[in-house]
DNA sequence: GTCTATACGAGGATAGAC
DNA sequence: GTCTATCCTCGTATAGAC
């Protein structure tokens, strides 16, 4: 099936982690998903830290290519702004959340490493959106207040947040649909 | 110290799973802090669940009364705006998030008592930021689109996810006014 | 690379003395 | 109500055979 252990047991792990968290995810799980002895694991990461740290940071490498690519697709800004909601809602119908969100609720327990490059993540992010509301801005498609970096903090929380929220409904993308949508139209018109 | 030892272990489980989720919980964390052995504490409360469920339950009359304070306050609904921001940032310097956002990403491991008690909570939150959203739409101090259900669940929304974000920050509370007061202060003039 | 076997601590929970 | 003692399962991790 897979041609790298390594990266099938990554997935794997990260599917659990976006699901259930850091604390409540274990080898036993990847062992019965990869079809592999909990002792094999060890052999690719030698500790559960290394695993996590990789995830991350593989994650990290993942969307940031993704948000390249709406970049430098030949759409408009508006749309551009909802390809990148649409980054959020994509993997909700398995109840699956951004993985930084889930582990910056369990930030209390993450070893140092896993912590940095949760940090980067959002700073990432919050970087390339900033880039994109601005560009809006310049073009006049819409206005930010106060400012462009406020405006792009703010919208990032309301993604996380909506994601999390939509977890205690019965469709989990459905509702994180019907919040974040009719917002980002009636903030960001002509979308 | 407590006049109440039931009370006393809620009073730390709470803190706890605030800060750290669900799952990184256990019974000698609040042995520890309460100064009393593991064992004991299953005599007032039989099972994790249990004590799980009550603490939510417990949140939801607290927060509900808080929130019937600020309705009832003689002040401008603009002011009870801010003042529900405040609900939210308390809490953070010891970085402590909201316990139904922690258990919101912890959903997938909840025993359905518990699920239902967040469910309750955010249903609870959404209900009554509505009412305080209608009154000002009256009052013509602002406006909501496209409705005020959607201002209402994004708002809740925003107010969540910058919790989260900030606990990545270094000064978790201060992350969270610099996001969360400004743009409620652009959205909602005259506060 | 993957296995078996095992170490060792932590998890929630129960029984029974006080 | 709280204690000690104990159970059993699950957690990460290691050693050494194949």
């Amino acid at each position: 099936m897979e041609r790298n252990t390594a990266q099938h047991i990554l997935d794997v792990a990260r599917d659990i982690v976006r699901n259930r968290g850091y604390s409540a995810f274990s080898y036993a799980d990847i062992s019965d998903r990869v079809g592999i002895r909990k002792a094999s694991i060890h052999y690719h990461f030698p500790s559960k830290d290394e695993l996590v740290r990789t995830l991350v940071q593989q994650y990290r490498e993942t969307m940031a290519r993704r948000c390249d690519r709406i970049a430098q697709s030949p759409t408009s800004c508006e749309q551009q702004l909802i390809q990148f909601a649409d980054l959020y809602r994509d993997g909700l119908h398995q109840n699956q959340i951004c993985l930084c969100a889930m582990l910056a609720a369990d930030f209390a327990v993450l070893p140092q490493s896993v912590r940095d490059e949760v940090r980067a993540f959002f700073q990432q992010t919050e970087a390339w959106l900033t880039a994109l509301l601005q560009k809006g801005c310049e073009a006049q498609n819409w206005q930010c207040q106060p400012s462009v970096e406020q405006e792009a903090k703010g919208l990032i929380a309301m993604l996380q947040g909506a994601q999390l929220l939509a977890r205690s409904a019965e469709d989990s993308r459905i509702a994180f649909e019907q919040v974040v949508y009719p917002l980002l139209l009636a903030k960001f018109p002509k979308a």
